[in-house]
DNA sequence: ATGGTTGCCTTGCAA
């Protein structure tokens, strides 16, 4: 195939946000979506809605919050939940699956709510137990990405507004350099090869009107190995979904590859 | 201005 597409969306729920899904799969077209956040257990997935339009799912959920989807066109290879040393398993956080020998990982990182909180020092932990898993297990000469909600707003050009955010949950240091310790692995921020410029954000606050004004972060990320970024064509964040009737707070960042 | 909105099926919690 000449060209092809993977993505990246948060749906906040994809029992309320199946349509919108559903659309955005018809218009696109990609080889592989990955969602995050889906807020279902595997038995209130709408598995049925997918496969009558001839897409696979691979999906790993839990009650009410987290879960993480792969909807596919073909099956995928190696589908895997989770990833050993993950510091609580029991939260749908990572599944992972191949196509046509490019490893997909789909990540919904802990949001960290605040930083200094109980919930700010397990987001950081379970940064570098993943980044142990990575370098154990993975190979970053290989064909691979990693798709998803980073809750990492990369640097200032990500932010609406960085002083506002200046050592606050999504933007410290720490995280930050937990973010360039994967990517110092051996992976690029996709999104950046393509648009240097700040002002371009995939998850906007739902309170205050800030989508309406533009006041976003730019969380929601594509990092690919070297060998997947050498067959890459564009990558670029599709606002639409954002605009419709009880939109999810994020919307979808696409990868285009050639060969 | 530490506000505000959404989704879970809780009557608060997480984001």
């Amino acid at each position: 195939m000449s060209s092809w597409t993977i993505a990246t969306w948060n749906v906040n729920s994809i029992r309320t946000r199946l349509e919108h899904v559903l659309s955005w799969l018809q218009e696109h077209s990609p080889e592989v979506l990955c969602l995050q956040e889906t807020k279902a257990t595997e038995e209130q997935f709408p598995l049925q809605p997918f496969q009558d339009r001839g897409w696979h799912v691979a999906q790993s959920g839990q009650k009410s919050y987290n879960g993480v989807a792969l909807i596919s066109r073909e099956p995928l290879d190696e589908v895997r939940a989770g990833f050993p040393g993950d510091p609580d398993p029991s939260k749908a956080r990572v599944l992972s699956g191949t196509w046509r020998g490019t490893r997909l990982i789909t990540v919904y990182v802990p949001n960290g709510s605040e930083v200094d909180s109980p919930s700010y020092d397990y987001k950081l932990s379970w940064l570098a137990a993943m980044q142990s898993w990575l370098e154990q297990e993975g190979d970053p000469a290989q064909p691979l990405a990693i798709l998803g909600d980073f809750n990492i707003a990369p640097d200032d050009r990500d932010v609406y507004d960085p002083e506002r955010f200046r050592g606050r949950i999504l933007c410290t240091d720490a995280e930050r350099e937990a973010l360039k310790r994967l990517t110092g692995w051996g992976l690029h921020d996709l999104f950046r090869r393509y648009q240097k410029a700040g002002g371009h954000y995939s998850w906007w606050d739902y309170r205050a009107g800030r989508f309406r004004r533009n006041l976003g972060l730019r969380i929601d990320l594509i990092l690919a190995s070297e060998a997947l970024t050498a067959r890459a064509t564009d990558c670029r964040i599709d606002p639409a979904p954002r605009r419709l009737e009880r939109p999810s707070d994020h919307t979808p960042v696409l990868a285009t590859f050639s060969g």
